[in-house]
DNA sequence: GATACCAATATCCTAAAGGATACCAAACGG
DNA sequence: CCGTTTGGTATCCTTTAGGATATTGGTATC
């Protein structure tokens, strides 16, 4: 893999996940809101054009599968398997962000 | 460690490597280009005004050391020890990256 | 002494991300 | 039926990221 495929793959990365709202998304998907008022009460602030976009683009890469049921209506987002793929970037994440807190507080 | 936190210090790291030219730079830099000007040209189209915004960004967050040398005059941008702490989140970033390249080009 | 290079900064501009608000049709609940 | 909830879409606006271009003050080169 040459360093500029692997910068296209890192900035391929940053586009599915990047941004303000899509891991909070999956996020409370995830803990169980699976309904788009729900998602947006779980996710604080959010309105409901952001939220439309961000899950059709959740779901254009696959994280999100989106069904609509028939008696009684109802429209039911999950997260995909695939986005079990995802916690090893996350985790890294997570762990690398807390430390860079403490990093920065360090005089 | 509450999921709010987690997702504080997820956003964190976004903020600090996310966006377009960050990791770009801090690659150019580490393979040896240490000059305002070998920087620019070796991270192709970045202006100088995005270049100089984003190598602030990077020395504020302890990522790259900004020199200054007297006789001759020259300034020059390193990357620091820290930075080394980025690439396990960079290595998974560019293998879901990849892998989703894939995934995405399945029918 | 003109010219060119260096590390920027200053202005101005465009594009993309995100937010506020209103609205809609269908269904549901009393 | 009447109000409410649901899953959105439509307009319009603000903010942020990024880009184009010119200029600056110092140094080095010719």
């Amino acid at each position: 893999m040459t360093e500029e495929q692997a910068m296209k793959y890192l900035q391929d990365t940053l586009f599915v996940v990047g941004g303000k709202w899509k891991l909070p998304i999956l996020r409370a998907i995830h803990s169980g809101n699976y309904r788009f008022r729900d998602i947006q009460r779980s996710v604080p602030l959010i309105t409901t054009r952001v939220l439309s976009k961000e899950l059709k683009h959740l779901e254009e890469n696959k994280l999100v599968i989106r069904t609509v049921y028939h008696s009684p209506l109802a429209v039911e987002y999950k997260v995909s398997d695939y986005t079990l793929s995802l916690l090893p970037v996350i985790k890294e994440m997570i762990l690398w962000g807390k430390n860079h807190r403490e990093k920065i507080r360090e005089k």
